[in-house]
DNA sequence: ACATCGCCTATTGTTGACAATCTACAGCCC
DNA sequence: GGGCTGTAGATTGTCAACAATAGGCGATGT
């Protein structure tokens, strides 16, 4: 009765969902412009399936708000103004600073298994910024995020950072903006880590502000400095 | 060309939307049990329409996670258990003060407007609260926080409170505590309304703060409180 | 020349039928 | 009698054809 080894329990709902997480990727690498129509036929057709489960996945999108559809119209990539970056991060912040406070009430085990996860994707991180694979490093910043966040365990507030992150890989790409510091990318993100592991509670909220602020002028543009 | 008077734009996407608005409504009444199975061929044939859009209805449905979904084997109502009732409120008590802050942030015209959409919640609250209409007072206590999140003007933020609003009104109703403090219900949302128009950061935070966590004490029955 | 009206095409929205899959139950073997 | 296996029923998952709609484009009238 016990868990059977070297088996995997065959995924619970394949195509749609399969559809729908190959066509994220594919959105938030920027394989679709934005403003871009995705067509539900030659999608279908591209997939080897019907414009049934691609429908599905094309609605799933939609209601993750990564695509919008226009009644009769078809769906299209959104298009990301300046005032949805800056929606996206401060619902990021929020979420992150609750995840936060859950991580280190949740007990001395949990932040010592979410900072093992970190470390491992910082160190990842540092790999593919020494060879300047923008995509890899959209893809781990990311994915540190959405590991911090996990680490508190709270399945809502996953779910809803999943979609922050993707509008945020968005941002990055779309607006092609990229990273301009990227020399203190990884130095942020241990910074974040170790205050977590070090328990500063009050540190870690104002880094994780600061993180987003600095990512929102980034990519606004909008940063008071003068450029030399 | 400007606005014309009396005529409302068609809605944009009808039918799945229709049928998921429609559909949420009755779950967070309580006519559907928790756990309880919904088909969608019966339900088809009772809205008269083809399963296609139904699907689509109950897909919508089941990523905001008041549905589940078993592969080949349907969708179900959700079922709450303590846990979710402490995530719900903890990401709502996120969500909440970060809609705080934006608001006031936002100008003291922004504030203004919000309050007076509350005031007339709080005023049909009262009434309802007089005849003891639970349904009524759970609607407009979920209609209030929505537009205390609405003011806000973010609007990822009040997508995600949509599903908050509705799961929270499920736990309110499946869990059939109700309101033990029906007393003080108008005189707490009063209180964040008042601390919202004077403009008092700290004590609206932490209002939001003791209103979640009063709000998870009594559905859990965890409060410490010995009953007499 | 410009605005308006009507068709035309491309795409989505909807429908009903077909296939795959899961649970439950009954029969059978041990 | 207990456990397993095969079948039956029901429900979802998938598919291809049909209908409806929105926008584009050209003809037409002023």
């Amino acid at each position: 009765m016990a868990a059977p080894e070297g088996l995997f329990a065959l995924e619970g709902r394949p195509t749609a969902q399969l559809i729908a997480d190959q066509l994220r990727e594919q959105i938030v690498q920027g394989m679709f412009r934005p403003g871009e129509q995705i067509n539900e036929s030659v999608l279908a057709s591209q997939l080897s399936t019907s414009r049934g489960p691609v429908r599905e996945a094309l609605q799933r999108l939609c209601q993750e708000g990564i695509l919008v559809s226009r009644r009769n119209r078809g769906v299209f990539v959104l298009e990301l103004a300046m005032e949805d970056i800056r929606e996206i991060y401060a619902v990021r912040e929020a979420v992150e600073s609750t995840a936060a406070d859950a991580l280190l009430d949740a007990g001395q085990e949990q932040v010592k298994d979410t900072c093992q996860a970190l470390k491992a994707i910082i160190s990842d991180m540092a790999k593919q910024v020494a060879v300047s694979d923008w995509q890899a490093i959209a893809r781990l910043d990311m994915q540190f995020h959405t590991s911090f966040v996990a680490g508190a365990g709270n399945t809502r507030l996953i779910r809803i950072y999943k979609t922050l992150a993707a509008e945020s890989r968005m941002c990055i790409l779309n607006l092609a903006v990229a990273y301009p510091r990227i020399d203190v990318l990884v130095q942020e993100h241990q910074n974040l880590l170790d205050l977590l592991e070090a328990g500063h509670r009050e540190e870690l909220h104002k880094a994780i502000t600061r993180h987003m602020e600095t990512a929102v002028e980034d990519l606004t543009g909008t940063a008071e400095e003068v450029i030399p």
